[in-house]
DNA sequence: GATGAATGAGCTTTCATTCAT
DNA sequence: AATGAATGAAAGCTCATTCAT
């Protein structure tokens, strides 16, 4: 009768208990979730049909019905899943330890290993976001969102290893970020590894040279030094030669 | 039953009646083609019907068969304009007059120009990129030619400006290229005018930044100077403080 | 596994508990019924879906066929419902005091309360009569059977009112419980209250003229005056000008 | 492309042409009507699918939507048709000859006829009527117009014949039709000729007595006799008696 | 007694494509 | 070259019904 909001009612008493069919009900609702994931990532929304994602998940038409209510209701709850599992893969890759110059060097690595290994979560993004967003403002507003977490996350990182935050650094995160997204049509485009290898190395000098200078500019702005103080500036062997 | 080369068959009789069938052909052909770059990169290929696009021009169905053979036909022949006219904007952008650092200036300008007023075009070959490649090759072959040309016309242009062509330049470009089109995403998400400038600013920046290092590697490399000399190297009020 | 005999089912032990379930059970099949008749009338059997009620009632779906086995036992439960609601309208406009004259006025008050006031039963009755007869013989003996008693009813009630049943008496009842019907449906279409008290004037000067002339046919029929010759004829006016 | 609009356009220059196909397709176009219009009106709308029709037209299912654009339009064009061929029922039942009493009389075997003869149109009609008014106003649109004009017909045939239009007149057209409905609702319930026959019998007495007193207060609201003098008074030996 | 989930047939509609004119 | 009609597969979605808990 009104599906959607099942986990919300616990069943009558027992809390965790889950009874049998409901788990069995929450096992193919996560099916779907993962073949409409990796449908809509490798042929995008429109031209996945409900009978695809099906098919892939072993489960039949109607229970798209009862979990999701609609198509739509299905990419909805798949954008929600993707977008948590990206940006907890940018928080990821900016919770690095070391030195300054260390920290951003893992963090390259780890959002490269996101292009490289896990490109269901950027196709899929990204291809809604050329999609979708024309038609259907939820689908919008999930993807301002996430990039506005994502942004956020590297934007504190930057700001936590220079121990300051200069006025520009949400653009240059925000650069950042999409620098990331164009490398990886790039590479869905070429799908050569070691251009792939260079242009994160070319990337990567150029976001040192940019949190370097946002750095001095912050720095020289207050001479007195009160602020970060406490942290060496990031050491740029190419930067301040 | 054999249409696509109509372009070469020159009709039987009355010249000027013929020429103007013939000039309808075309029209109606044009129509299409605009209709089709425009649904195509607002809404997708797949989400796109060939309805769709005959309301749009105001033609009727059976036309785009008779000049583009199906569906697919009709986005050949939108990519391959599409690719054309992106490219001549890149060139365009890269052919500046003026001192090095100003031509950049100026390129950047005319790529933004690009994000800004020209969208169907990022927007077409971005989604076609995300949409296509996986079951289309013709597709995939186009734009490794557009991807491929648009970075040598940026490397060109970087060479002559620099007076030479260190190794990496070629990433260089690509990156260029990769931000152009991360930037666009993120613009057709926000449509922050504010943004894209702020984003623009900075990716200038960094590119000078590191066609700077590449020219100083190079010079260091020969220094007997005989490469480039003739040039000023590019300057940089923040790279070389 | 066998519900609808649950009525005449003792339930075991504790009769308190007990009751309370009988009496929640109760209350959720009344809500079935009560949204069905609804629905059944506004959009039809066949345009309702289990869904509709169900939601319209606040009880899932499957209780639907607990109580009443299928949605064709659900419309079975309706109609005997209904019909019984609405014979007993009928009885009750029949069933007045005073006069003849007086009665048959306020007969018509009271079917013309029928038609205004009491829509539902009178659609859902129409609609399942053009909807249903050709497929359901059940629907279509249940139909018979309301018909047939209202019928009687208003037969008897102008037999006791003029004191004689002559033979046409029942074609008479038949005549006006068609107008009836007829009224009500074009009611339905222009809902216009002041049409209706029009039709319902000019009804009853039409019933009056009808049962007065037989009414005199009997009595032409028997001079000798034994049967009704205790009652006054019914006057009119019009009539007998 | 856009279809519907085909009878406007004539086929480049002769008007009367219609070239094999066009007229195929309005033979299609006629096949599905006369099917839609048989299957709507023996199942109802919602209870009929679109394969159902197809199946009785012997047409491909999306010809219905090049023809009528949706099951929607579907029944706009039947209701259409079908309430044109009602009215010209009623007309024709209205245009008769003779003296005043014989007119009626033989209008009421036409209207008889209606009822036994063209069931379609009469069970459409209503259960579209009782089906459809409260979700689509357009139908209702129709439906109501349909009643006006046959109402119409009615009015103007009763004022030729008693050579005058009293007030009530409208109203008493409008309850000959009514009955008219009713009287078929319970034919489709009951299928039982004579009592047919008897119902039509009680209602042309009725019609008759009611047409009457309305001519006879119209006569002593004007005691000069000018208008209608030229007539005589409907002669009906049971009325006046 | 009630519930959440499943099931599969069937619904209306859209689609790319074909074809005779 | 263009048009109106046809075609059939497949799309998204709804439905009545069943069933284990």
């Amino acid at each position: 009768m009104c599906p959607m909001d099942h986990e919300k009612r616990s069943h009558r008493g027992a809390p965790g208990k889950v009874s049998k069919r409901v788990a069995q009900g929450l096992r193919s609702r996560d099916s779907l979730l993962r073949a409409a994931t990796r449908q809509f990532a490798e042929r995008g929304f429109s031209a996945t049909s409900i009978d695809d994602v099906c098919r892939d998940a072993g489960v039949v038409k109607s229970a798209v019905y009862w979990h999701f209510e609609s198509k739509e209701g299905l990419l909805a709850a798949v954008l929600e899943e993707t977008a948590t599992a990206w940006i907890d893969g940018i928080v990821a890759s900016v919770q690095q330890t070391g030195d300054p110059r260390e920290r951003l060097s893992r963090a390259m690595v780890g959002m490269r290993d996101l292009v490289e290994n896990r490109p269901a979560l950027l196709r899929l993004l990204q291809s809604m976001l050329l999609e979708r967003t024309g038609e259907n403002a939820e689908t919008r507003a999930v993807l301002v969102r996430v990039f506005d977490r994502a942004r956020s996350a590297l934007t504190d990182g930057i700001a936590e290893v220079i121990g300051s935050r200069p006025p520009g650094l949400e653009t240059t995160a925000a650069l950042l970020l999409a620098s990331l997204d164009g490398i990886f049509l790039q590479h869905q485009l070429r799908r050569d590894v070691a251009e792939l290898d260079r242009m994160f190395a070319e990337l990567e000098r150029a976001i040192v040279f940019l949190v370097t200078s946002l750095f001095n500019e912050a720095q020289r702005g207050r001479p007195d030094g009160t602020a970060g103080a406490d942290r060496t500036p990031p050491a740029d062997g190419e930067a301040d030669k």
